[in-house]
DNA sequence: ATAGTGTCCATACACGATGTATGGTGGCGC
DNA sequence: GCGCCACCATACATCGTGTATGGACACTAT
């Protein structure tokens, strides 16, 4: 082979501030490829000339591309969870607030966090099935969105005295895995729920139904 | 060219004498593979082995694995939904049966249809992100759930009238895919779910709440 | 300067899986 | 015998993954 190492690379198309790591470019290649592109309609050839990364270095950082996708599903998750914290934690301190409206103030978080991280968050739901890590840290995301679920409910006497002798916990965790079902459908576009007032009046209505046994009140009426 | 004989080979026309055919042969030893081993982790050559047919005989009888997986998940849910239509259609029919214990009857199917086609199905929940045609024939599989679960509703003056404005369809729907998730959630076996009797509580909860507004009564007392 | 070290790159390879192609075997009806 | 059909064995082209191996460059200590 002439592998003549004399014309070596073109070094890096400039512009780029060397400290922009390369680990950084992997990240957001990637998430920026999965706007488009199904993950595993993606190889990590595909992310290497998207970084401009060589494969090397690709396998220095990663170990694969799903330990991008645990990654890039970690940011997004811990940055909305960061968001519905006040959601969380406000409604038990201040118990004044409509409680459905704040249900539903909520249920709108998610849908924006989903929005706007279709791509990543689509595709660990769609590939947590064929990676044992991938699956590991779905579970563990759920869990901790089924933690605050759970602290909310009980922190709610109401709610709380309805479901009687049920398990919170479980309660809290099918509400949760709804969420994440039908946000996932409305990233993927599935009617009905790629209408997103659609989306958020059925999923408020569930909650709220399943907590104090009224059905969703004044739609869109008031001023949100 | 031996793939132009004219026609369709003599599928399974009646009476065959044939050794067993190979097309169920390919069938069953994919059932059974799936009963111990994720889809993805299955290749074509286990397949062979297992149902002890040629390479060349597989790809003569299926374009690819996804094919036998989505001709098992058809015979499940036909198969399945058969067993449910009592539910649907005798619920509009006897009216004055009570409609909470009909719920949980009919909760408490899709559990068992989960339960003997558990590793059918979660291949192809597993494997719906990752292929096109499996994705299309879940998305379908659903969609006919969710038009009985909406005939249901529909036919249910009651329940009719708490949703109010919302679409019929949309509950619907949203009931139909929290089942799903539940369910597959069960057949993980991803606690709280795993206990059968916690599942079919909780997601006939949510089927009374949200119909009717009144959690589920009585619990696991009556001869059931 | 010179050597050392750390970051990065190019190339190539071993592997495993998929889907296709080619040629062959044995039973069966004519 | 002949042709045909259902089936098999094998080989192969292709593609994706993950692992080496070895070299280029920059920055630093001596």
């Amino acid at each position: 082979m002439p592998s003549k190492p004399g014309a070596q690379h073109a070094r890096r198309s400039a512009a780029e501030p060397a400290s922009t790591g390369l680990r950084e470019r992997i990240l957001s290649a990637t998430r920026e490829l999965l706007r488009e592109r199904r993950f595993d309609a993606l190889s990590v050839a595909d992310i290497l000339t998207a970084a401009e990364v060589s494969r090397a270095s690709f396998y220095f950082y990663f170990p694969s591309k799903q330990a991008v996708l645990g990654e890039l599903v970690r940011d997004a998750v811990t940055q909305g969870q960061q968001a519905a914290r006040p959601w969380v934690e406000g409604l038990q301190i201040d118990g004044s607030q409509d409680p459905v409206a704040a249900l539903r103030a909520g249920v709108r978080d998610g849908a924006r966090l989903w929005r706007d991280n279709a791509g990543v968050l689509m595709a660990i739901v769609e590939n947590q099935g064929s990676d044992d890590g991938l699956r590991a840290l779905w579970l563990e995301q759920m869990d901790l969105f089924t933690d605050a679920a759970a602290a909310r409910i009980e922190s709610d006497p109401q709610a709380r005295e309805r479901l009687g002798d049920m398990s919170v916990r479980a309660v809290a965790a099918s509400l949760t895995w709804m969420g994440e079902r039908l946000y996932y459908l409305a990233a993927a576009g599935v009617p009905p729920f790629d209408d997103e007032e659609v989306l958020v009046d059925v999923l408020t209505n569930a909650w709220t139904s399943i907590l104090y046994g009224r059905p969703v009140e004044c739609p869109k009426d008031p001023a949100d």
